[in-house]
DNA sequence: CGGTTTTTCGTTTTT
DNA sequence: CGAAAAACCG
């Protein structure tokens, strides 16, 4: 078997190459992902490496996992079984910091390997406490803004001290001051943000010589790939792995670095050759992924950057069909333009797919609308996502409050939900004394209630809220992790809350709290602490729940990196937009990222490219109508590669008005649209992708990815009870169909069909369903 | 204290 | 237009 055979002689060159730095510069759509897994297949099978010597970086978890699956097959095709360690950056970390992070203690005093995670609401929930305490409001920076600033002082190592030492004006002083206790605050509750992981990762393997020695000895080949968009502690965590090895190989494409707004650095690739000076270079210019027309069209946007290494992309595939610009009244206009254009397509060939991107989540709205007058499914990526529901959210912090009391964030959220009497000023005296006291609220609501400090009806609530956490408490340990979250809903009065308001909207929460359950359950059956599951819970990113089988998808550019589709439509190219307003008043830089953004968002297409504006649009709702500029990014693309497109007839006269309500309630009651967004089947299907080690529990082989029965068609049918078939009545949506069945007993999880309201996912035992013969 | 109504305010991109 | 904060009321 070699793995070699069948790649163009740049990636043979680089598959092939087996000890010192690597630097690929990979064009998009020029096979890089066919490098890496070939590489390592090649390192594993040739040079026999063992799978666990290697390990392979990227973006997002989905990406990881394929990348891991590719490798399982190609290697299973030469009877090799070794895995070698793909994950994202973040994941590592967590990883190493749960397995090897006692030793951090020393220098971050209270760390323990039982750390929490705080996202991106918890990292607001703390601001905005900091913000009260110190009597600010939004008027003085906006909370995102000070995190933002406060996470790139941490990743430039900057303390508050050099905060303080550097501020020329009252703003950044304060700034500091903030800054400094939001670190504190985080060490008190015993929690580490998204920076953190990385960063501290770092410090460990700095100062732990025993753990980073393993890891140099264990990891022989490190693979980075979508190299442009990592940052600086990313870069000083790639040196420590690699240790004096050196044998570090790169993937990366300068012209598609757009994240440098959250700290990217695109220097750790421009300046790769001179930090590791033996560096073998090699470009990947041949793209197999578009046509002739959309190519150069591309290259011609994004050969307006200065800030490039410079390669311009060649294919031999054919020059294709010129690409679409559509000049559109209004943004409601521009929607159904697209909408309609999709339709034909599909109305051609319903095996096609298509990808509507644009810069802004808001965008997707009118999209939506329109796909919906035309009854044609689709899935929004990112937006509204499962685990950042309330009720998810809330029971999520239950756990993470009941396994860690230290975790103050998760127990604020939940010391008076449902409401049991802890009202506002209960809990703002509680911070005040914990503040004072450097106490965590849980020890502060302790100490106060022994020296009874409070009114007898809120000592009273406290009690039994202090009572029935540490029940929990104790439960967690006996219990797993779905055992739990059961106590956590029955006791806390979590679910007798949901069933007493009796709305549908409470009814939706319930279920989507039985999906949680589920998943709970399934982690619990792969032998998952309560840790692994809410780390996997805090990891979960948009771009994991891209369902690529999917029809007609909607994303935004940032969301569509690494992924191609046969059409591709790009809405609102109009200056303000995209480019972005805030990118127009800022550093050339920053409009090089926005042009970059737009040589992602081109290249994502095979064969169809259309490009779309509005003459005018209103910002919100009943606002006026502003008139629009056509970007920039327009002019850039050579005329003779555009065919100017008049709108259908009949698109003008259309109302979505209807779509509007429609779209709106779905989205409100979280009922199955024909989009699998926010949908019971969607969550259920991301929380059985999470986190799977494949190596063990599937089989080596070859994995289509797995192919989700279109909606709508029907699994082969059996006849037994509760079985796939078979219907049931449901108190709320009345009788439906079961598609699929698992599991046996109390913990029988149902797919149901219900006419009207789509596809859920059931527990048998909970829904109260019954059979219907 | 807790729920409801009114007002304000504002939209990048997210591991 | 919609989300979140603020004001208001029982």
């Amino acid at each position: 078997m070699d793995f070699l055979e069948g790649l163009n002689p740049q990636q043979r060159e680089a598959a092939a190459h087996v000890e010192g730095p690597l630097l690929i510069l990979a064009g998009a759509g020029s096979g890089k992902t066919r490098v890496i897994t070939h590489r390592i297949a090649h390192l594993i099978h040739q040079h026999g490496v063992p799978g666990l010597a290697i390990l392979a970086v990227t973006f997002t978890n989905k990406a990881a996992e394929e990348m891991r699956n590719r490798i399982i097959s190609l290697l299973a095709k030469a009877g090799e079984s070794s895995t070698p360690l793909v994950s994202t950056f973040h994941s590592f970390c967590v990883r190493l910091l749960r397995r090897d992070g006692a030793g951090l203690a020393a220098i971050r005093p209270g760390f323990t390997k039982t750390f929490n995670i705080y996202d991106d609401d918890d990292q607001i929930s703390i601001i905005k406490s900091i913000y009260r305490g110190l009597g600010l409001d939004e008027t003085f920076m906006k909370y995102r803004a000070a995190l933002s600033a406060i996470s790139h002082g941490k990743n430039q190592q900057e303390t508050p001290q050099d905060f303080y030492k550097r501020a020329t004006d009252p703003k950044l002083s304060r700034l500091a001051v903030i800054y400094e206790k939001y670190e504190e605050k985080l060490r008190q509750s015993n929690a580490l943000d998204f920076d953190d992981l990385l960063l501290e990762s770092v410090r460990l393997l700095r100062h732990d010589a025993v753990v980073r020695e393993a890891w140099n000895r264990r990891i022989q080949f490190l693979m980075i790939d979508e190299y442009q968009d990592t940052n600086r502690t990313q870069y000083e965590l790639m040196r420590l792995l690699t240790g004096a090895k050196h044998n570090v190989a790169v993937v990366g494409d300068e012209d598609q670095s757009i994240y440098g707004w959250r700290g990217a650095d695109i220097r750790n690739i421009l300046d790769f050759e001179r930090d590791f000076p033996n560096a073998k270079v090699i470009r990947l210019e041949q793209n197999y992924r578009s046509t002739k027309n959309i190519l150069e069209a591309a290259s011609a946007v994004v050969a307006n950057n200065k800030n490039r290494k410079g390669k311009w992309l060649w294919t031999d595939s054919g020059q294709g069909t010129k690409i679409g610009l559509y000049e559109a009244l209004d943004a409601e206009n521009e929607a159904l333009f697209i909408a309609d254009t999709i339709e034909k397509f599909l109305a051609q060939d319903p095996t096609e797919r298509v990808a509507v991107l644009y810069r802004t989540n808001f965008q997707s709205r009118q999209i939506e609308e329109a796909l919906r007058r035309y009854g044609r499914k689709y899935i929004v990526v990112g937006g509204f996502s499962f685990y950042q529901r309330a009720e998810v959210k809330d029971v999520l912090s239950y756990l993470k409050a009941v396994a860690s009391p230290q975790d103050s964030i998760s127990l604020l959220r939940i010391i008076n939900v449902p409401a049991r009497g802890i009202g506002k000023t209960t809990v703002e005296q509680i911070e005040q004394y914990a503040l004072e006291n450097g106490l965590s609220v849980w020890s502060a609501v302790g100490r106060m209630l022994d020296e009874h400090m409070f009114p007898g009806r809120a000592e009273a609530s406290l009690n039994v809220f202090r009572r029935t956490m540490e029940e929990l408490g104790d439960a967690t340990k006996t219990h797993n992790v779905a055992e739990v979250l059961r106590l956590i809903l029955d006791r806390t009065g979590y679910l007798q809350m949901l069933e007493a308001e009796a709305t549908p909207e409470s009814e939706t929460r319930r279920e989507n709290l039985n999906e949680l359950v589920n998943a709970a359950l399934e982690a619990a059956e792969r032998g998952e602490s309560v840790n692994e599951f809410l780390d996997h819970a805090a990891l979960v990113s948009d771009a994991d729940q891209v369902d690529t089988q999917a029809q007609v998808s909607l994303l935004t550019m940032h969301n569509a990196k690494g992924l191609e589709f046969p059409i591709v439509f790009i809405a609102g190219l109009e200056e303000g937009l995209f480019p972005h307003s805030r990118s127009v008043v800022g550093t050339p830089d920053a409009m090089e990222e926005e042009r970059r953004l737009c040589y992602v968002g081109m290249t994502r297409a095979e064969k169809r490219l259309f490009l779309t504006w509005a003459r005018s649009r209103r910002k919100w709702g009943g606002g006026p109508s502003e008139p629009s500029i056509p970007s920039r990014f327009l002019n850039e693309v050579p005329k003779d590669l555009l065919d100017r497109l008049r709108a259908a007839a009949g698109i003008s006269q259309m109302d979505l008005l209807a779509e509007r309500a429609y779209v709106r309630e779905t989205a409100r009651k979280n009922v199955y649209t024909g989009k699998t967004y926010n949908s019971v089947e969607n969550i259920s299907q991301f929380f059985n992708e999470r986190g799977v080690q494949p190596a063990a529990a599937k089989p080596a082989v070859a994995q289509v990815p797995a192919a989700k029965p279109a909606l709508g068609a029907r699994p082969p049918v059996k006849k037994k009870p509760f079985g796939a078939g078979s219907t049931v009545q449901h108190p709320s949506y009345g009788r439906g169909t079961v598609l699929r069945k698992e599991g046996e007993g109390d913990d029988t999880k149902l797919t149901v069909s219900f006419p009207g309201y789509g596809l859920k996912k059931i527990i048998a035992k909970y829904a109260g369903i019954k059979i219907d013969e």
